[in-house]
DNA sequence: AAGTGGTCTAGACCACTCG
DNA sequence: GAGTGGTCTAGACCACTTG
């Protein structure tokens, strides 16, 4: 059951091992799974070992935990897919359309004193801007608007398709992991140029969006503004209690 | 430093002192904190009491650890306050207004058919229906549409002052406690209705809200419609990558 | 080679729930 | 009182980073 020569630690196994059972529906939800002296001595491994596996799951929302009487599967539905970061092509690529995209300008400049801000940049400092219309299955989507401080990438205007993703570049190229995304939206309706660019009717509903990610360290690497059709877009989030507390009940 | 006889976990305290140390600015961002070895020998606590505290300040965003280096302090700003699950009220206090509401109606009913759905309640199933006008500072921001199965609360038309909150009366007149919500939200444009009761014009933009609500097991019990004011309201959303993966790097 | 975090063990005591 | 999860210990070995 359990490979200890494997590199893939016992914890992540034993992880893997529940999710499985689970998802054959082993365990239907809100039942309750065996019990951590159980696990442990059923596959021979502490139980701190168990218990790591099964934290990991609770914060995933897969099981929860109640002292004194078990640990039991969420009744919530597990397809459902949240948002992590992800980029647009990530992102339409999971709802099942093609991505694509025009590109309106590619340059280096200025970026305006919000994007100086939110990219922690004095202000000579300079980025690449780069505007793109986005489509999904051919119908434009959003109006999207990049900027990168020049220094995380010197080459890029060289190294860059605009025909590939932008996100996988700055992984493969340039070993940029986004960690965190913050990301601002407001409702608002579509003026001239963004109406003309995304074949909607002036004054039809969009989101605008301001985004910033962060490196896992916190170092700011790129701030977007975007557009996106309100017609054709919605938000979905999953918010959940705060966490690091300690258990009160 | 550390209180033993308390019922406030090792931990806890641990993690407590470290964002105390941050926050006065012992260490500034991008610093390393002490190592593991380090906190444990000073505090006298083993090793592993010091990583369950690290392990929660770092799914928190405040630190980040590198094996072989250390663990840092994140750059990013603590202060920015995302969303989890708030009321209203909740949401609008931490904003530093005054919240305060207008019932439009409070009744016993019977879902639409997303309801239903949404709840997870058989057709004859009842419903309280509660449509309130929610202003902040006494300025109209949105109109909240909210269904309760009434088996969670079968008195609730006598027992909930509309002057209160209501998820304050579920938490403490019926232990009901929220712990995850989903939320869709779609850009949208105030119909007639809407913006006669939000003091805005018609065609202005507004968010259109469907957020349903559950307790820890998985088990629906809120579904809310509403309408919030694009003008004077916006998402703020912090994403991050998958959680639950062994590392990697 | 020395130091770091990642994983793991084999115990322990506690608070809690339930019959 | 028996069983559960929550907390904690004092070690251990490993992979990784850095000088």
């Amino acid at each position: 059951m359990l490979d200890r020569r494997s590199v893939v630690p016992l914890y992540y196994q034993i992880q893997q091992f529940l999710l499985d059972q689970i998802h054959s529906g082993a365990f239907g939800p809100g039942e309750a799974i065996l019990s951590e002296k159980e696990i442990s001595a059923r596959m021979g491994v502490s139980r701190m070992t168990v218990r790591q596996a099964l934290k990991s799951l609770c914060s995933q929302g897969v099981l929860y935990s109640q002292r004194g009487k078990g640990t039991f599967v969420s009744a919530t539905k597990l397809e459902k897919n949240f948002r992590n970061v992800l980029s647009f092509s990530e992102e339409m690529s999971k709802l099942g359309s093609r991505p694509s995209s025009k590109v309106i300008c590619f340059e280096v400049a200025q970026p305006d004193i919000k994007g100086t801000e939110a990219l922690k940049m004095k202000a000579a400092d300079q980025v690449f801007i780069l505007r793109r219309l986005r489509l999904a299955d051919g119908i434009p989507m959003a109006i999207e608007c990049s900027h990168i401080p020049v220094h995380f990438c010197p080459d890029l205007l060289e190294s860059f398709d605009p025909a590939t993703s932008l996100y996988e570049t700055l992984a493969k190229q340039y070993g940029i992991h986004i960690a965190v995304t913050e990301e601002e939206a407001e409702a608002a309706v579509a003026k001239a140029e963004e109406s003309r660019l995304l074949k909607i009717g002036k004054g039809s509903p969009v989101f605008h969006f301001v985004r910033t990610s962060y490196l896992r360290d916190g170092k700011p690497v790129e701030y977007v503004n975007s557009t996106y059709r309100g017609d054709r877009y919605r938000i979905v989030n999953r918010l959940t209690t705060e966490t690091g507390k300690a258990v009160s009940r």
